[in-house]
RNA sequence: GGUCCCAUCGUCUAAUGGUUAGGACAUCACCCUUUCACGGUGGUAAUAUGGGUUCGAAUCCCGUUGGGAUCACCA
């Protein structure tokens, strides 16, 4: 184990989403391949939105795809580090007290866009005399605290953007800490960087001029800054970031029968270079990880492509990966799962050859004429070609319009596995009474 | 509006000044299967747009158009 360190950061303000997740399998990935740790750290600052609910559920479903940490951490745990933190960059100059209230914001935003201006907080604060500082206090205002940021260029090296570079100037100083004193994501976010030794962290594209502040706030810490990977966002079919990005919930692929390693794979190397297949496992996908794959455009997400591709990982599956989750012998498992989109659905074809269904006779002649002839039947290929054969000359019939009555009749749906294959699973008792249209 | 990012087959992308513009997914056709499906083989399909630079541009430069991010007392 070497010092590099990953974390994912969730705030438990909602269900884990494809974004969400997205973020952790490539933070999780990196940790894997570099051969560091993985730590998860829950970002309740936000007490109004956060709910414990939410974070039991990042936790399932982080361990139902594998994902699992070596470390943890809660921020709403961390106040008075937090605290000390603060007390020193106000004894700096780093923090300020602000008076404006939320509207009083809003509205000097509004003004500045509409002169054509950037919406930048004009620092309006650090102007205030200490006359200006008590009226406000004695109106019973209360002060919010911004960052103060420094002049000059911030720049880094971005693992998937290359080199950034950024004016400070074009920066607002970001709010820290609300009203009410409680903390908002930004310095929470470094501090616990800072102090967990965080290494690496990868982040969506919308937290690049997030970065270029928290540069400064490492800075301020007395630590430097770790490696920056910000990938591009997703975005749904319609081209728009589309809000049923986010409301799809990881949960709900889970229930609609997607594989964990569907999940995983298919997110780790849609907008890369490569192509999507199933992997072995989870070690095996890190150590294809390569960031520089990545292209620069926002890949659209499709909920569709994904089924598909989990249809491709169903079928590679062995029967020893499904065995607990089914109730189905090894022989049978092989022989139906190139059919399967989902490793359920093997339960259907379960309940087909070994359960009892309502046949459903087409074609009354061919059926007869099947059930007449099963009796030589022994569940090899050429008895079954006998029967086929027998059923044929008997009937005329042949190619779909002997295959589609004979499917109905014996499975009571009209697609499938080879019915050579479930027939033989069926048996020739059942067999029989299903072509002769009884319940078997 | 300021700042930043992006633009190649339907989709994800490769081609770091000279390629018949390549691959994967989807799609279509054919083959296999005496049916559907699964599987196999092959095909169709792209450089947003206008100017430059150059012997030569998908590639470099400028403009246009289009898309996205951010500018929160969310994270």
């Amino acid at each position: 184990m070497n010092n590099v360190r990953v974390r994912f950061a969730p705030s438990p303000t909602g269900w884990m989403h494809i974004g969400n997740t997205r973020t952790a399998v490539f933070n999780w990935l990196l940790a894997k391949k570099l051969g560091g740790e993985f730590m998860l750290r829950i970002d309740d600052t936000d007490a109004m939105r956060s709910k414990k609910e939410y974070e039991d559920a990042i936790r399932d479903v982080l361990l139902w795809l594998g994902l699992s940490w070596d470390k943890e951490a809660r921020q709403s745990e961390r106040k008075q580090r937090y605290d000390e933190v603060r007390d020193v960059l106000m004894k700096q100059g780093r923090i300020y007290a602000c008076w404006e209230s939320a509207e009083e914001l809003e509205v000097m935003r509004k003004k500045l866009m509409s002169q054509g201006k950037p919406p930048i907080y004009d620092r309006g604060a650090l102007r205030l005399s200490e006359e200006d500082i008590a009226r406000y206090r004695a109106e019973g205002r209360r002060p919010h605290y911004r960052f103060k940021l420094n002049d000059g260029v911030i720049e880094w090296d971005d693992m998937v953007r290359g080199h950034i570079r950024y004016e400070a100037a074009n920066l607002a100083d970001p709010v820290i800490i609300r009203e009410d004193g409680s903390y908002l994501y930004h310095l929470p976010s470094v501090i616990d960087d800072f102090d967990f030794g965080i290494t690496h962290i990868v982040r969506g594209e919308d937290h690049v001029t997030n970065t270029a502040a928290q540069i400064q706030m490492f800075e301020a810490l007395g630590g430097q800054a770790p490696q920056f990977a910000h990938l591009p966002l997703l975005t749904g079919k319609e081209g728009k970031l589309s809000k049923r990005l986010g409301s799809l919930g990881v949960r709900e692929l889970r229930a609609e029968g997607i594989e964990n390693m569907a999940i995983c794979a298919f997110l780790a190397k849609l907008g890369t270079s490569e192509a999507i297949e199933p992997w072995k496992d989870l070690s095996a996908l890190a150590q294809s990880l390569d960031f520089s794959k990545l292209g620069r455009s926002q890949p659209k997400f499709d909920e569709e492509e994904l089924k598909l591709f989990n249809h491709k990982v169903v079928r590679q599956m062995s029967f020893a990966q499904v065995k607990d989750r089914l109730d189905t012998t090894e022989e049978f498992w092989e022989a139906i799962k190139g059919n399967l989109d989902t490793v359920q659905e093997a339960k259907i074809w379960s309940e087909v050859c070994f359960a009892q269904i309502v046949p459903i006779i087409e074609d009354t002649q061919v059926c007869a004429a099947a059930a007449e002839n099963l009796d030589g039947y022994c569940g090899d290929d050429a008895t079954y070609n006998e029967w086929i054969n027998a059923i044929k000359t008997a009937t005329g019939k042949k190619g779909k319009e002997l295959f589609h009555p004979l499917r109905l009749a014996l499975t009571g749906t009209d697609n499938g596995p080879e019915l050579k294959v479930l027939l033989k699973f069926i048996g020739r008792q059942k067999a029989k009474l299903r072509l002769s249209g009884q319940n078997a």
